[in-house]
DNA sequence: TTGATTACCATGAATTCCCATGTAAATAAT
DNA sequence: ATTATTTACATGGGAATTCATGGTAATCAA
């Protein structure tokens, strides 16, 4: 199975901010994390952005690999670097999945997107976005019916 | 044989979701998966789109690599992107053919259809469906008048 | 020491694995 | 050709494993 996420699913959160991976999207952060082995737990990206963006996109240690080196790309002081950097360097959260298959989301980034007893996970190609259920269904369902 | 699905039957689906997919299908399956050996099980993609289809597509390996190529051609951030990566990232479901040569569809699939006892399997080109019989019944009657 | 974070343990439900059987289709033997 | 033998298919059942989720104890940080 490939390196792309694929499927949808809604997961309990709880008090502590734990909430399960879909177990398909572990397998793919397992196979795109260089440093994973057997027995290990992947690693992953959670990119929060600015007060504008309601969901947080995750991201494998591959995908982000390739956000960095785009970003080592442009030249030193430009506008674009300084605002990606921002972005990715700055609004984001390094994490690893824990022993049960889940994620701690700590509480700064669930108030972030509002999120309590329920998150709603979607694939997006080689990323895959936590929403508030709530928030899913009227922003985005909403924009494309 | 070509890459191209061919002709219709009925199978029986058990109380675990699992049902056998029609031996020529899988030939195509098989041919289509660029992973695919001898021995081996071959990969599909399940579409399921959102509340208003009321059948299952299913797609070959090369056939949803070719999907996938177009989405990653469009321009980040426009609407076409987001539905197209919504119905293919999103409400899809990876999986492989079984030893027996049998697909297993989780209960949320099947209840999206309200598949119970049976299924109707179509070849539609490059990729085939499956029906609840009597939704596929209903449906093409009321077409053809 | 107090609230938060992390490590461990527990459990029911869903899913996968492995093996079994009847029947139809294909091939070989007489 | 007709029968015997093998092979492929469709389907079923139970055991073993994985998943999603919840709880408690141990650790940490301020």
């Amino acid at each position: 199975m490939a390196r792309r996420f694929r499927g949808e699913s809604h997961h309990k959160v709880d008090s502590k901010g734990r909430v399960s991976i879909p177990a398909l999207f572990r397998r793919v952060l397992e196979r795109s994390d260089p440093n994973y082995t057997e027995g290990l737990n992947p690693e992953l990206v959670v990119v929060y952005g600015d007060h504008r963006r309601n969901y947080l996109e995750c991201y494998t240690i591959s995908a982000i690999e390739e956000v960095d080196a785009k970003i080592d790309a442009l030249p030193r002081g430009s506008m674009e670097r300084r605002m990606l950097q921002r972005l990715f360097h700055g609004q984001s959260f390094p994490t690893v999945v824990d022993d049960t298959g889940r994620l701690v989301l700590p509480a700064k980034l669930r108030r972030k997107i509002d999120l309590d007893a329920e998150a709603f996970f979607i694939a997006a190609g080689d990323t895959f976005q936590i929403w508030k259920p709530e928030t899913y269904e009227t922003e985005e369902l909403a924009k494309t019916e």
